[in-house]
DNA sequence: CGGTGCTTTGAGCATACTCAACATCAGTGG
DNA sequence: CCACTGATGTTGAGTATGCTCAAAGCACCG
């Protein structure tokens, strides 16, 4: 009953935003190829000439880049409807790999810039996509320089009900396909802080945790309280 | 004869990218106004409505993202060529204020799209912009999320170091225009912490601090490998 | 010179990390 | 169907790291 199950969700939800606008690709779709990815599976590799841009169509992406030593610090996951692989000139500036199953279109680049210098839709598409990356970007900036370990996490949380509400599904019912792993890297954290947060909100009684990748969301406000830096919301609620 | 002034280093500079492509701009200039920022002086506003684009001219700004409670996230800081604005859809995502002397020219927003949307390389010179901020971006996540306080301020070193490369300036020779508050607010630490890091790179025979605001790189390798993540760097440099 | 603001240094402390044990879940084969 | 196994997640105890608070040192400016 609680069980939250996303494929069964996207399957109801109307056409992503990314098919609407294929009018915008202004021919680019003759050059395109689609491809299936298990999860875990690999879609480009940090340092891969960038020669394609992707197109997440389902699914969930994670962007993410690695230092020499082994840490990961995982820059965005991606929604059906993002555009992978803007930030780079001539290498791929991160790798990414599919979290679900995902279904994912590739673009030559050349063509892509060829048919952007003359199809000003593509061009503007592609510009806006760049610029709610960007904006996301920032965003995380200052959640990883500047907020505290529940703040982050209620953060995550409240952008994933977010998401979830824009796709016009319930916003406090949450799938959270990824691992705690991939959650601390995400927010700059270890996986035992990611972990003691979410207690810390159960305990609170702002969500409920039927499983671990299931949230259910008792008190959005109080959660969006928290993600803005009130901390003393917790007491509140406890 | 240490000291470094920035202004007459700018004087003697050859004409910065944004010169040369203005031809990108097609038609732009027309529209464009120029204006002149006194250090500490604001250029725009985090929820402004976002109907300029501004690109910097000459001197060095900073945007921040700051929270209701006082704390504040340098998202970038803007040289010469920059643009800044990109980032925002209605509302600037950023405030922004000039660190040095700055000259920032405006275009309307409005007047921007609309040519692109005609203009090639006006539209491809915007994303162009908004792709190398955006990979910088990822950078600064990773930087923040996962390298220590000696590596932050190794790595903010190295890119002042490769940008004055880059403007055919001597890379040993740092100015650092920016408070320390200024430096903490962007690699996510408090200025106690950056002051110690300073130090240690001074003591470890890595950079001299003639001046707070003067950097003059001993060892340029090491300091790579410190913001490559190589700590005992420093045990090998003492 | 004497202030004022910024930077550096020091001491103590809180927070998030490390290491380790335990719990839970999913998948597998008896 | 259940027990086993490995992977993932949670909880606990102790510690290191970077933060807080405080004082001293320095530049810059009148």
């Amino acid at each position: 009953m609680l069980q939250i199950n996303q494929a069964s969700v996207a399957a109801r939800r109307p056409l992503p935003s990314l098919a609407q606008e294929d009018p915008e690709l202004g021919g680019l779709e003759a050059y395109m190829s689609t491809r299936r990815y298990q999860p875990r599976e690999r879609v480009c590799d940090q340092g891969d000439r960038a020669d394609v841009v992707y197109f997440v169509k389902r699914g969930l992406l994670k962007a993410y880049k690695a230092t020499p030593d082994g840490r990961r610090q995982i820059v965005g996951f991606l929604h059906e409807g993002d555009i992978l692989g803007l930030a780079c000139e001539d290498e791929q500036a991160c790798s990414a790999e599919a979290v679900t199953e995902a279904v994912v279109a590739r673009a030559p680049r050349a063509r892509l810039e060829q048919i952007a210098a003359r199809s000003a839709p593509l061009g503007s598409k592609l510009l806006r996509a760049a610029r709610s990356e960007l904006a996301r970007a920032q965003e995380q900036m200052l959640l990883l320089g500047r907020m505290s370990p529940l703040e982050r996490v209620a953060s995550l949380l409240l952008r994933f009900s977010d998401a979830a509400d824009s796709r016009g599904e319930d916003p406090r019912r949450l799938a959270l396909p990824m691992s705690r792993l991939d959650i601390a890297d995400h927010l700059g954290l270890t996986i035992e802080t990611v972990s003691r947060c979410f207690t810390k909100l159960r305990k609170g009684r702002i969500i409920d945790l039927p499983r671990a990748s299931d949230v259910v969301v008792r008190n959005l406000d109080r959660l969006a309280e928290l993600a803005a830096g009130d901390e003393d919301g917790m007491a509140r609620a406890a």
